[in-house]
DNA sequence: TCAAAAGTGTTCACCGTACACCCATGG
DNA sequence: CCATGGGTGTACGGTGAACACTTTTGA
């Protein structure tokens, strides 16, 4: 702490303390899944510029944490949880894009499980979930944003499996099916899809059966979490 | 440009005052080719902190700016080069990443043709094109830059057609080969190289041809730049 | 004439894709 | 008993990978 002092005494004589200083922020894109398909979450915002229209979570980069450091922050301030798969995308630098000052704005994309997240925060956030083909046109750059996002998300479903962070612990193929359709906006074969994801080897079948939509019920699934973590690093042999 | 000063006096009346601003800077990974390999391209730096030392051509953000402008900037400054093939990669934010002062950099990528530098800027900034194998360890985290600035590179190498931008107008099928093979370390087979890139309907064949490497001679190509940018907007079909 | 690089096709194994029927059970 | 979703296998075509010989010509 003594040294973060010092630090702030020195500013003044730092050799770039000619340059300019500008806002960063951080906006986090969050992919959530339930029976309806891919979802993402947007807040109210409750502040000037744009109050009262749609947004991407964000915040501002404070001096003492990194950028994923504020990701998380500004993931756990809105959903309440931590440990959340997120990775960072682009940064967006347009001079005017926040109106309000010139803001340097980082985007993050997180996948979580809509079940885990606890409805209770959307009421204090004004958050709430949209159908990607529902959701209202969000302020600033922030479209863009969710559509570079969305090109990333469908290029990682393409080489690598995904899922795990978005689907319920267990879950049946039919869902872990319909993940891969919502996010690939496109219908697969259920014979051939099946038999790829097996070839993987990362999911365990449980004797448990989900009878919500079947009067047969269909087998739950769970995912082996250490060799799908290995099939993720992997190369770049998995195709849907 | 009264509008920018109408907004350098609204600074301290802004909502956002209370946040915490930071330098920001750009880091450009500049890859070049020649015959003996991929290249990288470092800088002795001229400034403290680290004087001396090899480095990323960098430079920091200008608040009426953005990072691309910033970019392009530091990179017409070091080769001359404008126009160039660029493209942003990840943030790096880490605290003391700069021992100087808190400084967030974003890295960008840039692919050009060795033969376009002009040696004599090589002097001017006391820069030098360097093997990667070769290459001394750079300052700050500018290694990790380059380390995932070449995973990125082999991945666009793997999906898309590559080499427009890194290798002189005409060419012979031999460097392009050479130019796969080194950016992704390994040897590939010469009738199934040349196959698939014939399959991509990219290249012409001109008549003439280079003699400087055998007595036959080799064929020299030329892309077709309007079918080359196509492939390269296309689907994710392309694979060495 | 020979060394050194250029140029050219075929075969095989595997993977992706298309496709259809039976099963189990709650109502 | 039947409607509904669940579960399973095979055949075909295309693509990636392995592989070797002939051509050209300057030295």
């Amino acid at each position: 702490m003594n040294k973060l002092i010092n630090k702030k005494k020195k500013v003044q004589l730092h050799r770039y303390s000619k340059e300019d200083k500008v806002l960063v922020a951080v906006d986090c894109i969050i992919f959530g899944f339930d029976k309806e398909g891919l979802k993402i979450l947007l807040i109210k915002r409750d502040f000037e510029p744009k109050k009262g229209e749609w947004s991407l979570m964000g915040g501002f980069l404070k001096r003492q944490e990194t950028l994923n450091d504020a990701a998380n922050r500004v993931l756990k301030k809105l959903t309440g949880l931590e440990e959340v798969y997120m990775e960072q995308l682009l940064s967006y630098s347009e001079i005017d894009r926040d109106p309000e000052e010139r803001t340097l704005s980082v985007a993050f994309f997180a996948l979580i499980n809509i079940a885990n997240y606890d409805l209770k925060l959307n009421k204090e956030n004004a958050a709430q979930w949209f159908s990607l083909a529902e959701a209202p046109t969000p302020i600033f750059d922030h479209q863009q944003m969710i559509n570079e996002a969305l090109v990333t998300l469908k290029r990682k479903a393409l080489s690598k499996p995904i899922g795990f962070e978005l689907l319920p612990n267990k879950f049946t193929m039919r869902q872990l099916q319909n993940l891969y359709e919502s996010i690939l906006s496109q219908k697969l074969d259920k014979r051939n899809f099946i038999s790829k994801i097996n070839a993987l080897k990362i999911l365990t079948r449980l004797e448990e059966k989900d009878k919500s939509t079947s009067k047969k019920g269909a087998y739950l699934y769970q995912f082996d979490e250490e060799k799908y973590h290995l099939k993720k690093e992997d190369g770049f042999s998995f195709r849907i």
